[in-house]
DNA sequence: ATGCCGAAGTTACTTCGA
């Protein structure tokens, strides 16, 4: 079985890359962030066209996140419990499906914006309300993985240069302690190949070159129970896709599982 | 060449992203 992640910044402005990705990629399971649309607006048949079955959940403008599966779609759930608001609503962060004999969640980590910003210490307790969410599916036998795109490099090694970025968020102590929790609950995190320099990175700006530069982040990521790391034979960033007009600013990270 | 930001709501500018 291949799973999958990638941010997709935009499901409408991204729909004809995302088939054609779909046409030659192979995945099994594909978690998808930042549709950017309600769940109303999801083209459906586009994807069950493509032979995919959908879970989606999408507000509009922001956020929004689905699961597309050729291997069976069934248990979703909406979020995560203890799930703190933003502005007095709960976004959609967090979507969770059995596929195929595997529990995936599809996640949107908030970004934090500034670490004065309200926005920040709301990152940090979405990320409290998932190491304690993530506690029963980590120890579960069925094959768990919580995927996506966690706004937070785990190590200095996963940015292209750790002191442009000093005292921003996505390298705080905070963040990285706050994702350890997450880890604790009894997830490891699957760590790609990558397909062209040393390390893997699934992010690069749009702005500055910084794609052709390689001043990349490894901020998608795949936390993953026992069961699933057990089964996993590759993993990769596939950062072909970052290339050329009209491409998401994250690549996706690719899993094989032996299932 | 992988190439100098892009998406979306609203309609010329603003917010957001990492």
């Amino acid at each position: 079985m291949r799973v999958a992640t990638w941010n997709i910044n935009s499901l409408k402005a991204r729909l004809e890359r995302v088939l054609a990705w779909l046409a030659s990629a192979d995945a099994d399971v594909v978690c998808l962030q930042e549709l950017k649309c309600a769940t109303a607006d999801v083209p459906v048949e586009a994807f069950k066209t493509a032979g995919y079955d959908v879970a989606a959940w999408g507000t509009g403008r922001w956020n929004g996140v689905a699961i597309l599966s050729r291997v069976g779609l069934a248990d979703v759930r909406e979020g995560i419990a203890g799930q703190p608001d933003f502005d007095g609503q709960a976004e959609p962060r967090a979507l969770t499906a059995t596929c195929g004999g595997v529990r995936v969640q599809t996640l949107y980590i908030p970004n934090g914006r500034d670490t004065a910003d309200a926005h920040f210490p709301y990152k940090l307790a979405f990320l409290q309300a998932l190491a304690a969410d993530a506690a029963s599916d980590a120890a579960a036998d069925l094959p768990f993985a919580a995927m996506g795109d966690y706004n937070i490099c785990p190590t200095d090694d996963d940015i292209w240069d750790v002191d442009e970025w000093t005292g921003t968020t996505h390298i705080t102590p905070a963040e990285r302690e706050a994702l350890d929790a997450v880890k604790a609950a009894g997830l490891a995190d699957v760590f790609p190949r990558a397909l062209k320099y040393d390390r893997p990175f699934t992010f690069w700006d749009y702005r500055n070159l910084d794609f052709p530069k390689n001043r990349g982040m490894r901020i998608d990521l795949a936390l993953a129970n026992p069961a699933f790391t057990a089964a996993v034979t590759d993993a990769f960033v596939d950062r072909n896709e970052r290339k050329g007009k009209g491409a998401s600013d994250h690549a996706p990270l690719v899993i094989d599982l032996d299932l």
